[in-house]
RNA sequence: GGCGACGUGGCGGAGUGGUUACGCAGCGGACUGCAAAUCCGUGGACACCGGUUCGAAUCCGGUCGUCGCCUCCA
């Protein structure tokens, strides 16, 4: 390859050109949603970031190259509350959880990732890790059930995040601190009481930390090292860091992930979004204000991952409109080849809003083979997610025929008949364009078949 | 307190040493029965103060401001 993709790893704080570690075996995994509650556009945006990733490296090393692994949390005290407020098992809520979170990443046009395993499937590989960390003695056990690691024997805890382990102590909350070695310690197993869920391990009947997930279900599936490890910028400490010790530890200190990628924060006009200030947007929410799929898209898109995201609907709207206008050129015919300026673009660090901008003098200059191309790769192009929404040939031959009868009304100065028609199209997601003596149509992004067919 | 990010025209948003990014909105015009859409044209910017430089929005230092992490969190 002669341009290399160049990533920003939060590992090193730099830029570096990216290289795989097997180039017929490029592997990415990403934190994926603890599934308590219906997902929310901060969710949507790691979905959507390494979304992209992942096409750009199918993309760059061809699909069956590429090994894409995005983990459900479906062990987690937020559940259990659910599950007993409602009186229900966990399955019950995760299930169903799990459902939604598909549909509403579904609709957002985002590719399954290869692999989405779950923390219920993983229990006894957590525990052998458990045991071996135990073993190497990176980790002790208490007489109470919980198995903690000890930050002091790793000593590179805290090289992610950028903090030393003497300035943690500070501020480090005081939970458990009688059983722990040291406050920083992290749980790797704690005790389950008869209420909460949990499963027999060699330290009692438990559950197992959050963290441990995550080591447990890369190893197994993608092996001891790998190339991109991505999530939230908010997962860097502690959770990443967790990882890398739990990992390093048990698996001969070999080196986890060569990447560490994280996509910033999302506010909601202005204002952090957090359920105390009700400004808590979910997925859904947009899809019920109908919002289409790639508007959605298009707007995480056009902020670069690592800046923060401030999320206005009237970028939304401007973002629809863009997309129709584009998606009224389209040509489905052709294959998805990148126009280089767009891949160039990608390949420094995921410039996504430089891509947009590409797209933007695309259009400009009537590439449109070359914008067809790259909307379909970005997933912008509402024909493309939604197969079939084209008009069916009787429908289009109603729109000729009413669009007629408003040229014959509009000849004869009968401008209300007119008016009349041209509003019901509208309504129905058909725009009527005059120029000239020519009279011609366009869908909209809200295609609305059932009331074309009652016109 | 520690660590980090950011401050670009009305709004959004790239760029990071030497030509207008661009989009939306605005304004002027064309077209139209009126609109919409489209097309043409157009103004407007780099938080502040110093420094380096032939030249800085871009590098260095400082000031102010906003935000994040350090606790569950994408």
């Amino acid at each position: 390859m002669k341009t290399p993709l160049f990533l920003y790893n939060s590992y090193s704080r730099t830029k570096e050109a990216f290289k795989p570690l097997d180039k017929k075996n490029v592997r990415m995994y990403v934190c994926g949603p603890t599934v308590y509650d219906r997902a929310h556009i901060g969710n949507a945006r790691p979905v959507l970031v390494f979304d992209i990733l992942f096409r750009l490296l199918r993309y760059l090393y061809k699909e069956h190259n590429v090994t894409y692994v995005r983990n459900i949390t479906d062990i987690d005290d937020k559940i259990n509350a659910k599950a007993i407020k409602r009186g229900v098992n966990i399955e019950k809520v995760t299930e169903a959880t799990i459902e939604l979170f598909h549909k509403d990443m579904d609709f957002l046009g985002a590719l399954r990732p290869n692999h989405e395993p779950r923390a219920t499937e993983y229990v006894s590989e957590m525990i052998d890790m458990i045991s071996k960390l135990i073993s190497l003695s990176f980790a002790y056990p208490t007489e109470d059930g919980h198995v903690f690691f000890e930050v002091a024997t790793f000593s590179d805890y805290g090289r992610l995040s950028n903090k030393n382990l003497s300035e943690l102590k500070e501020g480090v909350r005081i939970e458990n601190e009688n059983a722990k070695k040291n406050p920083l310690d992290f749980v790797l197993w704690k005790p389950s009481n008869l209420e909460e869920p949990g499963w027999e391990s060699p330290w009692g009947r438990g559950r197992p930390g959050w963290h441990i997930e995550c080591s447990a279900m890369a190893k197994d599936i993608l092996g001891d090292q790998f190339d991109i490890h991505g999530g939230g910028i908010d997962l860097i400490f502690p959770h990443h860091e967790n990882e890398i010790a739990q990992s390093t530890c048990s698996n001969n200190m070999k080196k986890f992930a060569n990447f560490w990628l994280h996509n910033g924060f999302l506010k909601i006009e202005g204002e952090k979004m957090s359920k105390s200030l009700n400004n808590f947007l979910t997925v859904y929410d947009l899809i019920k204000r109908d919002f289409s799929g790639p508007a959605i898209r298009f707007n995480m898109l056009a902020t670069h991952y690592r800046q923060p995201l401030d999320w206005k609907f009237e970028r939304l709207v401007e973002a629809e409109k863009t997309l129709i206008k584009w998606n009224n050129k389209f040509e489905p015919k052709n294959q998805t080849v990148l126009p280089m300026q767009i891949l160039n673009a990608l390949l420094d660090d995921l410039n996504t809003p430089q891509s947009i901008y590409e797209m933007h003098q695309l259009f400009n200059n009537e590439k449109f083979d070359d914008l067809s191309n790259a909307c379909r790769f970005f997933g912008f192009s509402s024909k493309d997610i939604k197969d079939g929404i084209s008009i069916p040939p009787d429908i289009s031959e109603k729109i000729d025929k009413l669009v007629e009868k408003r040229n014959n009304a509009r000849l004869a100065k009968n401008f209300s008949l007119a008016d009349e028609i041209r509003e019901d199209l509208l309504r129905a997601g058909i725009i009527i364009k005059d120029s000239g003596q020519e009279t011609t149509w366009e869908s909209g992004q809200k295609l609305e078949i059932k009331k074309l067919k009652k016109l």
